[in-house]
DNA sequence: ATAATCAACTGAACCGGTTTAGTAGTGATT
DNA sequence: AATCACTACTAAACCGGTTCAGTTGATTAT
């Protein structure tokens, strides 16, 4: 077996207690003490069991991480994987682990957080994928399970949140298309069931009102590649089709521009086309997509600081904003079509 | 507090001995007792404390899985969510938790091994990216920690593996490409000191010789998108560029193809593509890419059955073989250029 | 009738830490 | 010299389960 701390008591001469204080840096030893301690411990090899400390403290020393997706979805987004690589920085400096749950049908979701919970295997959670109404903010409450969560939820949390405002990014984007002379400016949505789906709808509908145009160009899809296309299809379809198309996300974005150029349109020429998270392939699509890059790692960084601080109540009580994201200009986006060139352009795609 | 066995003792006038063998459905109790305890913690809402439970039983009820991989290339592969996935299905199914971590730099996975082993946080480990020589095979073995790989090290290795050969899918994309006519078929690698990177060079090269082709147009990559850029130039830069290219991953690929567009060349006119992975954005590049479709999901699936079956001693003795990974054919490969073409094809690239 | 056996159950030890209460020893205070 | 305060330390309780060693009472064997 292991060693343990009575072997380092033992070796030491010491009582448990007295090893127990000295390696935890509290009072109760002298220095000289200490140093003896500290050395025997190494010299033993001595590793703290995670478990009994666990049990003495009433901590799991993990923060528990739920993906409620489907799995065929997993894989198409590029914003986890940075952003759990986030989470591990900030908590490799400290003695905390991650517990990573996938939920893959949605009936699964409240038996993850419950899975989570009951145990005791996690001593807090991040919320992530935000749902308008989320009845995940009641579960978490109702099982006393501390939690920080991506973006303020628009029902009443009482988990501080850490957020990163879609705004600027959308308005940057939709200006950069007003400034190419784009008027008839759509967007593609990913499901408004999500927050941050509706924060970039609502984003897109600001910017097109403080640049006098209306905002009626709207498809809802699902941030999804086939939700992308069809959403495509269906705004292309309009009599006052889009020049021009914000999408929620670099998926519905590269699915939506494969789709308007299978249909003949030229991307940029007829259609301008923006997405959202800048994926690393995005910048291989042919064009090359304009999107607007997040920072997914420092956001893991600041949820996990944000749920330890809450855990150990050095939690300052305010929301942390992060800094916006900025929008990447590539070969998607170009000047609006010619009043001609937009008469003769290639025929709407049939329905 | 919550609930603990000594409450659902006292509350159904039995000792706590009895409580745990009724829960554990072990013998000592009647049916009666057993019947009445049950009963009782049901009401009571008693939920056993993975702590005090890992105390007493010595394990921690969860497996662990190290991603060391750069954080930018984190968010490029669809291979570890879906793998995440598959894992966590299998671990629903039984009480265990899957603890991740993430090592961003290369001194940092060996820290990342010990600190899940040290408090004996998992109960074991499933090894990805497996590396030729590995010197993680001994780091585990020194750490007593229990291990499954994916795909068999090429170092000694008691731990299983669960293996999923490459040589299907490679043969199959070579094959298919000698079918159109393709004698000059390169090969850009991903890094050779991956067992997956060297095994599905082997399979390239093994196919090529079966079909009696010289497999000289090599180079070597390491599974990103500026690796395959580069790769791809050097490869048409020399004298003999290939007509077609089998990329051992999809973001390679996908970069590749960019490239070699940029350069005036057509895919699948002048130059075939084949990618690896199946990631889903690849269906919508221009054009579609073809490639060889794993399943992660089945993948974590095994994985994570294997280890649990190792941890309580069912283990069979004998690696896992997966189903092969099968081809998808799209619009990226095409009949080889015709000789006269070939010559009168677009000037290689500038060095 | 008595011993042996067995099922059903209890009490306590145990896992490896933390923490509380208490003890010894030292030095300062009056 | 007695009191007090304080430091340095120990012993033991505690966290919430599991498990071992008994104990009891009923059943079976002799």
């Amino acid at each position: 077996m292991a060693v343990t701390i009575s072997d380092v008591a033992q070796a030491a001469g010491v009582s448990k207690g007295s090893v127990s204080y000295a390696l935890n840096g509290q009072p109760g030893v002298s220095d000289a003490t200490r140093e003896r301690i500290l050395q025997v411990a190494k010299e033993l090899g001595w590793k703290p069991s995670l478990r009994a400390k666990g049990l003495s403290s009433a901590k799991a020393y993990a923060l528990g991480l739920v993906m409620a997706r489907d799995p065929r979805l997993l894989g198409t987004d590029p914003f986890f994987p940075a952003f759990i690589a986030g989470i591990e920085t900030t908590l490799a400096e400290h003695d905390y682990t991650l517990v990573l749950s996938v939920a893959t049908a949605p009936e699964a979701e409240e038996r993850a957080y419950r899975k989570l919970a009951d145990g005791g295997r996690v001593d807090g959670v991040i919320l992530v994928d935000v749902r308008h109404n989320d009845s995940r903010i009641g579960l978490l409450r109702e099982l006393n399970l501390p939690a920080v969560t991506l973006n303020r939820p628009d029902a009443d949390s009482p988990f501080p949140a850490v957020s990163m405002d879609d705004t600027d990014g959308i308005s940057a984007a939709v200006e950069h298309l007003v400034a190419l002379g784009h008027i008839r400016i759509g967007h593609v949505g990913g499901s408004q069931e999500y927050i941050h789906g509706r924060s970039r709808r609502l984003a897109w509908e600001a910017a097109m009102a403080k640049a006098g145009l209306s905002a009626d160009l709207f498809a809802e899809a699902d941030f999804t590649a086939p939700g992308g296309v069809a959403a495509t299809a269906e705004l292309l379809r309009r009599p006052d089709r889009p020049t021009a198309i914000v999408y929620a996300n670099d998926l519905m974005a590269t699915s939506g521009q494969f789709y308007a150029q299978s249909q003949g349109l030229n991307v940029p020429g007829d259609l301008s086309v923006t997405g959202y998270d800048n994926a690393e392939f995005t910048q291989y699509l042919n064009p090359p997509l304009t999107t607007i890059a997040t920072d997914p790692l420092l956001w893991g960084r600041a949820a996990a600081q944000a749920l330890l601080n809450q855990l150990n109540g050095t939690h300052s009580g305010e929301d942390t904003q992060l800094q916006a994201p900025v929008l990447l200009v590539r070969a998607s986006t170009g000047p609006a079509p010619a009043q001609a060139a937009s008469r003769s352009s290639p025929r709407p795609p049939a329905g």
